[in-house]
DNA sequence: TAATCATATTCCTATATCGGAATCTGTCAA
DNA sequence: TTGACAGATTCCGATATAGGAATATGATTA
């Protein structure tokens, strides 16, 4: 099995550095394709290609006006991703306390036993 | 060019909806590899490669105790994901209001196209 | 009508991938 | 030691990809 298409879901369609970009230029208000190959130094079929990936899961949309094609980040579509992540938020505090600790007691020599019960130190036979 | 390697950053690494999971699963405490193979129904060899590539991008910290190896998601490394799309969150309300502007002017005989272009009336001529 | 601008699509190809099967490495227990 | 357990790695194969080049579609203007 290959990867999953990158039109599957706004994570894959998401993961191409370029594509990010794209969003980042469109956020905000419409613009049409040649814009962005200019903004973004990218060949024309190439932008035409991602722009086509982001509508297949809604992360832009599209409307024409006369020769030109705008088209425009849908913000709203973004959200899945920022909440899966922020579903992670109340561990980061917590992490860099531990590290913290961990920092700190490596000033000291001495070991005590902590407030949480962790397995026992990695130790070599 | 193919698409960029899994293990080049961590929106790349995300991209993968079982990846997901296992960072869903280690947020909070640390884990042996066989606690992963049995949640989630995935054969012990393909989770260690996602742990590979996990491990890779700083997205899991591992840590031997004995026969078995702890895996933790390192919460922190999300971050960047969830700050990028955390620019966009600006735009949601605006987008929000925008869609409901134009709900309440589809009454009238309303101008502007929808989100596809569309074939705009064959002009006279 | 033809010419031109703006964008999309098709064809091409090297490559990283995911899962499955088999195998290897490392740790513990008897 | 051997055996058993926990994970990691390697080999395999089908497939979607990103970019480049060439071409197609669609809209406007002369």
């Amino acid at each position: 099995m290959p990867r999953a298409a990158t039109s599957s879901d706004v994570f894959n369609a998401v993961a191409e550095h370029q594509r990010r970009a794209i969003l980042d230029f469109l956020a905000g208000d419409e613009r049409p394709v040649n814009d962005l190959v200019n903004a973004l130094g990218l060949a024309q079929p190439s932008v035409s290609k991602h722009l086509r990936v982001l509508r297949d899961v809604g992360l832009v949309r599209a409307r024409r006006d006369g020769r030109q094609i705008l088209y425009r980040t849908n913000a709203s579509a973004i959200r899945p991703l920022y909440e899966w992540a922020g579903t992670f938020e109340r561990f980061w505090g917590q992490q860099l306390r531990r590290i913290k600790e961990r920092a700190e007691s490596s000033h000291r020599p001495a070991r005590e036993g902590g407030d949480r019960p962790h397995k026992p130190e990695k130790h070599k036979h």
